[in-house]
RNA sequence: GGAGAGAUGGCCGAGUGGAUGAAGGCGCACGCCUGGAAAGCGUGUGAACGGGAAACCGUUUCGCGAGUUCGAAUCUCGCUCUCUCCGCCA
């Protein structure tokens, strides 16, 4: 959510942002509202100012024996004008709020602008896709000729884009999760959080999936329970509607959890193997910073995610998405993307933002250091990674001419001293 | 699921419908005291919105939402959450 003084005082810069992001949102509308909401709220504050002046008036009054009754019959109207213009008022609010709500984030001066995933640009490459000299299976045939991926019985149980891990496949699946928990935790000093998979709409709010974006998510009947689209919604929320202690920042978490996505207008896309579920694990980042340190953090949070595909030694780009390719909330999103022999192509494993304070505002999360007013912090997240398109990156990249599949050394003890699938 | 108790400021905790943005305490900040510190003493200490260059002024805020009233932290109704006991369950 945009800081309504901001488009009230600098309608341009929305507008010129939002023309960035390809959005021809008419902002006059909105801003004509305001102005009619801020010239009532003077008019109703004068009349409480009025009512509790009298009001107390004919409290001195009553105490001293007086008789009050004129007063008292003119603060009757007064109170039902205050009843209607209260009224006015916050039918005119709800109006602001909702518009506000879908105003997407100001991109960021150093976001390359561009239509679409066309105009990204390529910030950083590490390590080369292999030539193996033979041809190497897409990681949904390894995974069904070891018996280690189940897609058929995974659709006959839940449904198409549902899938069982068995045995090794399952085994490595963990040892993934618990190697990027114990690399960010121990490496680069994250606090682990194990967050409900399920929360309430006001969290979908607040990090920005709702109100827009409903159809995107799992909803539980009955219930104002979502399924989490990602431990981000969870997380960042931890400390919605507080004012957190200035000196405690920057604070960064790591989050394994499972992850549910309706993927609404994906049909057709990627229906093979792992790459896109509707259930899936991800491991994620979350960072609450100062503003002024916001920048920074995000290149060490998007060099954290990295170290996982070094470490393994998976070859991966980092992008930097255009004005018209980022996220909703984002003001700048890098993509790691991770080399795919099936696609031959780099697809992407994570996605690293900024979100300044768009998300702070609306789950409102301030900070305070001693008499200062609070202020919002800043917050970013990014997968450090996503579990299941690791697990294919692996089946893919260590693939060996017989078909067998190295284990990674880091992930080695983590599959008790298996070093290859096959 | 059943029965009961509760929700007040950063925290604890008072609060007969009118003088209460809210006693008292803790914490915190500043000052005095001290060679320095502790103790002691004094002063100050929430947030949001609107107006104003500022000083400051106004409005709102005692879990949330309706209602009664000239006036609600206080009375009524609904909801949410927390705690205790019982049942069930991992």
């Amino acid at each position: 959510m945009l800081d309504i003084k901001l488009l009230r005082g600098n309608p341009g810069v929305v507008r010129e942002a939002l023309n960035k992001r390809g959005s021809d949102l008419d902002l006059n509308p909105f801003l004509n509202l305001e102005e009619k909401r801020r010239e009532k709220l003077a008019v109703v504050e004068q009349l409480k100012n009025r009512r509790n002046v009298v009001s107390e008036e004919i409290g001195r009054l009553k105490r001293e024996g007086n008789e009050a009754a004129d007063m008292v019959a003119e603060m009757r109207q007064v109170s039902q004008n205050i009843k209607e213009l209260d009224d006015e008022l916050r039918d005119i609010e709800a109006e602001l709020q909702g518009f506000l709500l879908t105003i997407p984030n100001v991109p960021h001066e150093t976001v390359p602008v561009g239509r679409d995933a066309q105009d990204n640009v390529e910030v950083y490459r590490h390590g080369e896709p292999g030539s193996p000299g033979f041809a190497v299976k897409p990681h949904w045939e390894v995974g069904e000729s070891f018996d280690i991926l189940d897609f058929e019985r995974g659709s006959k149980v839940s449904g198409a884009r549902f899938t069982f891990y068995k045995g090794a496949g399952a085994r490595l699946e963990r040892a993934v999760i618990n190697f990027m928990l114990d690399l960010h935790i121990t490496e680069h000093g994250y606090v682990e959080v194990l967050p409900p998979y399920m929360v309430n709409s006001g969290s979908m709010l607040g990090t920005g999936q709702l109100p827009k974006f409903a159809e995107d998510m799992f909803k539980v009947e009955g219930t104002d329970y979502y399924l989490i689209p990602t431990a981000e919604v969870p997380v960042t929320n931890l400390y919605s509607g507080e004012i957190l202690d200035g000196s405690r920042l920057t604070i960064s978490h790591c989050a394994y959890s499972a992850c549910f996505r309706a993927e609404a207008g994906a049909a057709g896309r990627d229906t093979r193997g792992l790459i896109r579920q509707h259930q899936f694990n991800k491991v994620e980042l979350v960072k609450f910073t100062r503003p002024e340190d916001s920048y920074e953090e995000h290149e060490k949070l998007t060099w954290h995610a990295q170290r996982v595909l070094q470490v393994l030694e998976i070859p991966y780009r980092v992008v930097c998405l255009s004005t018209g390719d980022m996220g909703f909330s984002s003001a700048k999103t890098y993509d790691i993307e991770v080399w795919m022999p099936s696609y031959n192509d780099y697809k992407e494993i994570s996605s690293c933002s900024n979100f300044e304070d768009f998300q702070a505002r609306r789950a409102n999360i301030r900070f305070k250091d001693g008499k200062e007013k609070p202020r919002f912090v800043h917050t970013l997240n990014g997968s450090g990674l996503a579990v299941g398109r690791t697990v294919a990156a692996i089946l893919e990249n260590c693939q060996q001419e017989d078909g067998s599949v190295k284990i990674p050394g880091p992930l080695v003890r983590y599959m008790g001293g298996m070093e290859k699938i096959g």
